[in-house]
DNA sequence: CATCAATACTTGCATCTGCACGTAATCGGC
DNA sequence: GCCGATTACGTGCAGATGCAAGTATTGATG
């Protein structure tokens, strides 16, 4: 017989509260109530933000690097960065080398508006991790990295 | 000096690959990647394939219950029951004791179709938890338990 | 250097989602 | 038993997303 473990949803033990792809999306869909909240009293979208984390660490960066990094499709990428630029927020301009590519950099504008935020996210993040010692959140990462590398490499096969 | 761990966005150390909401956004969308190949082969959206999961458990079930526990706004399940309904796969009817509630069920062909899905995605299951020991795997459902569990007080407060 | 394939992005279209509002039904105070 | 407040749901509308197709640029091949 497959002896799976209790999160098997062909057992009929299986319940969806101990369903750690239930639990994950939980998890994920509390902080982004909560991001939704605390972004709109600063007029930033979470589309628009979830790129800015990805401009604090990487610039300039492509519209495909942004979209891979960020989980999002090209083109709705390519739209949200519009409308980033149309805010001020953002400004591209053809790569150098390969003007196929656009380079998408912060404006002055958009460095000050992710600098207010982040504290503002830094709470929340205190709040989240409350009470969770270190080591836990130390192997919470590393079953989170390898539950992705995992379906990732099933991806490919 | 306010003495954050290393997840804390406003040190200068801050990665994103090593933030953990980052990193069970990833889990997530790895998930739902493998889930809508998945899925489509069988005619079944991701949307759909929610709700069923809690159809699963309970039946039948109002509305508004199904929003709650599909993290999903009442409107929208309003919506993807209609398209069940219209696929022959779920049925409502008005509750006995309060009209005003919609009562769902799952129709024998939903069933069926679920009872199709479920050994599919127990083997990807199977594939994301690989290699991964019981305790980790107790230990995630634990920290994710406490860490949507802090968020929804956060909520509150 | 000409040409075909591949890459990077953008845009039209369809779909899905959520908000705000409207309707129907139930509950509570009197 | 009646009337206002609340609850549960459905719908019009606007915004966001993804797919598929199109354009522009680069690379590879001869």
């Amino acid at each position: 017989m497959s002896k799976r473990t209790v999160y098997d949803p062909t057992d009929p033990a299986f319940r969806l509260e101990n369903s750690p792809f239930y639990l994950i999306a939980h998890a994920d869909f509390r902080y982004h109530q909560q991001m939704d909240e605390a972004l709109q009293h600063h007029g930033v979208s979470k589309p628009i933000y979830r790129i800015m984390t990805v401009l604090r660490e990487r610039q300039p960066v492509s519209i495909g690097t942004l979209a891979d990094v960020a989980l999002t499709k090209r083109s709705t990428v390519s739209r949200i960065v519009d409308r980033m630029v149309d805010q001020g927020l953002a400004a591209t301009a053809p790569n150098d080398a390969d003007s196929r590519i656009t380079d998408v950099t912060l404006t002055d504008a958009g460095q000050r508006t992710l600098d207010k935020l982040t504290p503002v996210v830094g709470e929340q993040l205190d709040r989240a991790f409350a009470g969770i010692a270190e080591a836990d959140m130390t192997a919470l990462l590393s079953t989170l990295r390898r539950i992705s590398s995992n379906l990732a490499k099933a991806d490919r096969g």
